[in-house]
Formats: structure tokens, C-alpha cells, sequence
DNA sequence: CTGTGAATGCAACTGAGTCGCAACTACGAG
DNA sequence: CTCGTAGTTGCGACTCAGTTGCATTCACAG
């Protein structure tokens, strides 16, 4: 079952019969707004900022749901930024994660390799992907060219 | 400065003017006789099994070592088997995991997309890879086959 | 509106990974 | 071969991400 191409995560929550709480909807509604990657400590900050009551626990077991449900997808970002998981909403598009160490920044990569990949796992081994996360690590342009100097 | 192609990684360290403990020496051979991938833990308790006073901290301080010194990666399979990292020894083929949850088995498979990728992220970017780690989760062909009946 | 099974908040817990420090040791200089 | 020392280890205390059990609260079907 794809994930509707566009419209809210709490929309595809309560297609799929999940309960809808005050709290998972707040958790969504940052998730969907947010500039880049969170993780699970960042995300409770940001949700405290609209209601301070929200606990951990319930950040960890939406994002477990979410989770399951393949509406999210868990990074480590090579552990640039420390040895936390970052989230973000699963999306149509294949792409790649490009991690420069030296600034830190994560930037993104659209490719249809992704795809070609999936194909040629299964005709080779008859394995069959539901995700796959491809993340690099290495310079990039910026660092690169300064370095040059 | 690529890793030699055969040769423990013990003759890796000492070339790069690393000091050479017993410790050291010990966690290095039960990486490089490890049948798959360990993580920290199990690297302990396979050291121990050796030598009884070997320490966690000094484990995490070898790994780290290992890692920044492109001796080891880091993975953590898709957290398949729980929120640890395994670590396994860097190879020269390029190659990607195949994590199957029914199971729980993590397969690899060799592929020159891998490289295709990196040489992608460089022309269209100007991002030069200097790691790259791809896991794929899905439908190993037993468990597919399983399903089918 | 109401009953109930699911979800929440809380607080205690687990376990990975880190850190400061005193004791120890690999190894190069002599 | 011996010595000095900078780098390494073991230890114990610590941090912090993530989990769990339980009493209370709440979404939502009927």
C-alpha cells in the first residue's frame, strides 16, 4: 500500500485505523513542518513548544509507530552529528544522504540508482526491498575547493 | 592511502605508526577471524574469552580508532538486531547489506553501482565519497518463497 | 452520551557509550 | 640493553538515549 504522493501524515495515520491523539497530531504536524532532520530529542523540544506536557515516552512509541508504519524513515547520518537516529517523512522520490564531516552539513541527492539497485538485488538474489538507505560519506564542494588552496 | 589488499590489520596499525598493545593486538584478531558482523558487546565477550581484564572503555577507544582510521565500518544494519552498531572490516568490494526482518538475517551483496554512485554524487555535485553505506531491508528469497504457499 | 480498549504521563529502570585519573607499558633515544 | 615518557589501560562514576510498568486519561464506536 503506497503512501498517498501528497496531504497530511495525520491523514494517512487515521487511513490506516490509527487512533489519533492530541499528542500524535502535534508530533506530525512538526514532523511535516520541519526544515530538516530531527531526532527523537529535538522533536520533543519542539513539540514542548506547543504543549510542554508532551513526555518522551510518547515521542519514542509515535516515532516507533510511524515507524512501522513506513510513513517515516530512521537515519544515523553516518553519526556526524553524535550517535542519535534522525527521522524524516519517507517520500516518493530516491535519494541519497551526502555527509561532509569537516562543515557538518548533510545535504541530499535525487538518483534513480536507488531503484536500480532494488532491481538488480532481486533479480540477482531474489531479494525483495521495501527500503533502502544509502548514505556517503565524504567532502563536499565547498570543503573541497577550499582545500584546494 | 588505500588499505593493503591482504594482511591483518594489526600490520595495517603498526604501519601507520599506531602503538601496538596487547589489547589492541587481541581485538584486532577477533575481528579479523569474526564470522559476521559484531558489535561492541560481543566484541567484549570474544575478548574476554581471551583475556579476562580487558575493559569496555578500552573497546569503544579501539573501534573509534579503527573507524577514523578507515580500518573498520560502522554499520547498524537497519537496527534489524536492536540499536547497536556493528563493525566490520573495510574490503576492498564494494558492497551492501541485506537485512530480511522476517528472518533476521543480514546477506551481502557485491555490486559496481556502488561505485557508479560515487562517481554520480562527484560529477553532478562535486562531492567526493570517501565511505559509502547502503542497507537495504525487505523479503529475503526464503522467506518470499515462504509467503508465496 | 457512555463504556472501554488504547494512549498518555510519570517515574524508575536498562544499557550503550564517555570521561577523568592513577597505574602501566610500548617503543624510540641514548 | 636500559631508561624515560608519551600514549594507553583499567576502573569507576557518569551521561543520556531509549524502554517499561502502571495508574490515569481519552478517542471514538456503538
Amino acid at each position: 500500500m503506497p503512501v498517498a504522493a501528497r496531504g497530511s501524515l495525520a491523514e494517512a495515520l487515521s487511513l490506516r485505523g490509527i487512533r489519533l491523539t492530541r499528542q500524535r497530531r502535534l508530533l506530525l504536524e512538526v514532523l511535516d513542518n520541519a526544515p530538516g532532520h530531527l531526532n527523537a530529542r529535538e522533536l520533543l523540544q519542539a513539540a514542548r513548544r506547543t504543549d510542554p506536557t508532551i513526555d518522551r515516552a510518547t515521542v519514542y512509541r509515535t516515532l516507533h509507530l510511524l515507524k512501522t508504519s513506513g510513513l517515516v524513515d530512521e537515519l544515523d547520518l553516518l553519526h556526524l552529528e553524535g550517535e542519535e537516529h534522525y527521522y524524516e517523512r519517507r517520500r516518493t522520490g530516491d535519494h541519497v544522504h551526502l555527509g561532509c564531516p569537516q562543515c557538518g552539513t548533510i545535504s541530499e541527492f535525487e538518483t534513480d540508482l536507488v531503484t536500480k539497485l532494488a532491481q538488480e538485488v532481486h533479480r540477482r538474489e531474489g531479494f525483495t526491498a521495501t527500503g533502502v538507505r544509502i548514505e556517503v560519506r565524504g567532502t563536499c564542494k565547498a570543503c573541497g575547493e577550499a582545500q584546494a588552496r
